[in-house]
DNA sequence: AGCGTTGCCGGTAACGTTATCGGAAATTAT
DNA sequence: ATAATTTCCGATAACGTTACCGGCAACGCT
């Protein structure tokens, strides 16, 4: 706040030019040991700090990536620490902003990083994103852009995301093989890419097994456990009661155990039960829940690779698609042969 | 990365000095309305954004607030959310940077963020950190700082916690009151303050009610589940087996609970369990699980608050310490009368 | 002795912006 | 018509740093 050590008093208290001085911390060579000495010895004594922002406005780069999450739920804070881990190897900063879920603020937080604050973006959209104009203004203006975990499809920008259609057959497959024949979904928010590309690969399973989806089996809602739990608790109370249940995250699937319980029922007998994220919760829960791996820390590592790559590659944006495998892991919720 | 439009190109267009452009973007009243209206137009044409950077160096500060944390945990994350929407309301920008618990890590996102690329700091320790040299240093720069969460006793500064101590009372009293007479405790990390607190309220709590601690009841470990499960199991196998046991979080919780079930003992009946942070997920496991809630999201207001108390009353930082109480919530997991 | 070379350093401009001052032109008052 | 005021705008410096150029010594070479 008061004030910081510039080179400039460095300078003058040694009474050289600051040319010098800026050349005696970087051990330029054409400085007289001596002098380096002396302008090193008095800059840890004021504890001299370089001050990035003159440095950056004068190179135009921040050596800052702006990271723009929805939220900060279990997956995605994985994925930042993926993120965070390679770019702080590299020597990147990062600036985190969530737009928690809302389009404004999500415009808000694009706006404000592009105010020369970094020099790249690497974006996850908010579920209510359905415009795509202040991600286009990114490219518009060509800074460096990675997408990842929820992508745009009509965006040409280096991708990282889960192959979540594959995510969605390993799930329905596996409930195949366990006998189930009724098996309902619970999906995400309607718009969301990820949540209906594994409500696709559920739907192609389900059709390539010669099983064919009842509609009320196909439930939309939210990612809150509370609306799985209803959900569920509907499904439950239906005609066509199905006796299997994917969810697309773990949240809805521990809710959806709960309206499962509450009803009587029982895992894996009654109904089988599958989740997806597999968050270190499912497997404490009882019945541990099966559920569809995401490597969301490799994810966010192979992103900030990616990123590295782009700004050091000038040679374009290769806009190439690095998909993730998922891995279903088995446990007692969905296993009964 | 091109090239981002400037006040100056904006001033060349229209064969006007770059100071009258200034002037016209900030609506200044010494300005031709016709002109204004020249400059805005080619502004938003030119899609325009200020290089926050230039006016950062000029007015030596860059409201933004460097926020440093040992993880992103569910609390940390809830609490980083708090800051995020009052810092983001007051116009000011966060940045996020993980310690990821080690204390190398946390001078390393320091120094960075002292480049001057923050007027402030709010901190959360890692629970690694020991010396906090770093941290005296941010004030020997007369730079803001507020503690929060994991504070630091023997630094002057405004400290945003929760009243740890009140919480392990309340979670022992309930306890006792319960019923139980042998408790147990799997406190965190050694040096964690935090952790030690809570422990100090239940031990409090213990003598108060006439009940000795064994020693063979008090676990220390990490916030790791594994662990916790790992140390119920001894515990549960030794020979002054306990009937409660109170973790300090609610990750050790689910690890206890997972570990008590695998012994073929009932909650409340033969062991009670009490959590702490109250997590959403508490609620969705079977039993449920009593928690102390310490509203995150709460003291995460309440620090950025803090901060921007700090910022603007230029009279000193008042070193007040808030200290937020938290409040148990009973489920099953240990109401048994 | 004169020349080129090397070692070392200082001055200047630039990055993008705004505060301050000063001044020309236009308008009003006398 | 002249003075006084207002309206509007431009030039300059500054924030902290480094790249670039140029220059003065001192040294070595013929």
């Amino acid at each position: 706040m008061e004030k910081q050590t510039t080179i400039k008093d460095i300078a003058i208290a040694l009474n050289i030019s600051t040319s010098t001085v800026s050349r005696a911390l970087r051990d330029a060579p054409d400085v007289k040991a001596e002098t380096k000495a002396a302008v090193k010895a008095l800059s840890d004594k004021l504890d001299y700090q370089p001050n990035r922002l003159a440095l950056s406005l004068l190179n135009r780069q921040t050596n800052t990536i702006g990271v723009i999450i929805p939220n900060l739920d279990y997956v995605l804070a994985t994925m930042v620490k993926g993120i965070d881990e390679v770019a702080l190897e590299a020597g990147y900063t990062v600036m985190v902003c969530q737009s928690d879920e809302s389009y404004g603020r999500e415009i808000v937080n694009t706006k404000r990083l592009l105010e020369s604050l970094v020099d790249g973006f690497i974006v996850s959209v908010s579920s209510e994103t359905k415009i795509f104009e202040h991600i286009k203004k990114i490219q518009d203006k060509k800074i460096p852009l990675v997408l990842f975990d929820r992508i745009v499809n009509n965006i040409a920008a280096p991708k990282i995301r889960l192959d979540n259609i594959d995510g969605g057959v390993q799930a329905t497959e596996h409930l195949i093989e366990q006998g189930y024949k009724k098996i309902a979904i619970l999906a995400g928010p309607e718009n969301l890419n990820i949540s209906n590309k594994r409500m696709e690969g559920y739907l192609q399973t389900l059709k390539a097994n010669g099983l064919r989806a009842d509609k009320g089996h196909i439930i939309h809602c939210d990612f809150n456990q509370q609306y799985a739990y209803e959900a569920t608790k509907e499904l439950l109370a239906s005609k066509n009661r199905p006796d299997a249940i994917f969810t697309i995250s773990d949240r809805m699937a521990i809710g959806a155990m709960l309206a499962i319980k509450e009803k009587g029922l029982s895992m894996p007998h009654d109904i089988g039960l599958v989740g997806f994220n597999n968050e270190p919760i499912v497997s404490l829960v009882t019945p541990a829940i099966s559920s569809v791996e995401m490597y969301a820390f490799e994810i966010g590592k192979a992103t900030a690779r990616a990123y590295i790559e782009m700004m050091s590659g000038a040679a374009g944006m290769s806009n190439q698609e690095i998909i993730i495998k998922p891995k279903l892991f088995i446990r007692t919720s969905s296993k009964r042969r």
